[in-house]
DNA sequence: CTTGAAAAGAGCGGCCA
DNA sequence: TGGCCGCTCTTTTCAAG
């Protein structure tokens, strides 16, 4: 995983429609040794996976709602049928377990207000919960997919940080 | 955009290396139509763009931060310039300008508490901010960024459930 | 929309330095 | 390792039904 890796992935992670010829160019490789780094980086996962990003607003899904869980007490078991449950709903993008005064968080993507409610519905069905705050978007300033890669080529910010690997 | 288009879009949002005969073939169309239709989908901006989707734990970015911030009063040019600045950040892959008691919304990626504390300080450098509450990720459940699309091939969750629509 | 096909380009792999 | 040079497959385009 050196600089030439980070500099693939950060193109990739931006445009994955790039040709390796012109990766490869652009990290000063020809294609061969590109390709096998893209490669390599796949295999170890680095490269999780390829994807198509949509528009959620001209698919008539305008709203993201970051929601706010606390769980009344509950035994792992229970705790796990929860996860379990509200992953694998559709408008949950995304779900962490947090440390603090909320347990989980999550952002969800729905077309609107009434659809918003029925998730919400759907949600708080799946098991009794102390507490759920929905805090709703008015507006995306910005949305990515990339990674804070440290670049390599010319500014650094904090080079040391590299010394624990 | 009809029910083919969305299939498409399901397909490609989940796995962007398909090949076209290969999404044909899913939705049941041969090659021509189905490059055409995605060339549109591309044309309309519904595909935004493709990108890799890289592991942040195997790249040393294991902390996950939401930030929510409330704002001092502020002219509209003042705010401006603050989301300005914020989405420059590169550890800010969202930001979301809220209704309600918060005022905006962020999830932050960094490599740890160290990390975060800098950009923490880079933060609140921009301009003053009436409260900063940083809430930390413990474990990531689900992250994805395949929108809730209406699946109309056969199972549709609960069309008639909403007896209010 | 389908089949068929051809040209252009990209991925892929071997071999050499 | 990286680089040159093919082989194969996909993408892209075009014709005709």
């Amino acid at each position: 995983m050196d600089s030439i890796d980070l500099k693939i992935l950060a193109l990739l992670q931006t445009d994955a429609t790039l040709s390796i010829a012109t990766i490869g160019e652009r990290v000063g490789l020809s294609q061969t040794p590109c390709w096998k780094r893209i490669q390599r980086l796949e295999a170890d996962g680095v490269i999780d996976r390829r994807v198509a990003v949509l528009d959620p607003v001209k698919l008539g899904l305008g709203l993201t709602v970051f929601v706010s869980i606390e769980t009344a007490d509950h035994s792992e078991d229970w705790l796990e049928r929860f996860a379990e449950t509200v992953a694998s709903m559709p408008e949950v993008l995304e779900f962490y377990r947090m440390a603090g005064d909320v347990d989980y968080m999550l952002r969800v993507v729905v077309a609107d207000m009434q659809a918003y409610d029925t998730f919400y519905k759907k949600l708080i069905a799946t098991l009794p919960l102390k507490n759920v705050t929905s805090r709703f978007a008015m507006e995306k300033v910005k949305s990515t997919t990339a990674l804070p890669l440290p670049l390599p080529p010319s500014a650094r910010p904090s080079l040391r940080l590299a010394a624990g690997a």
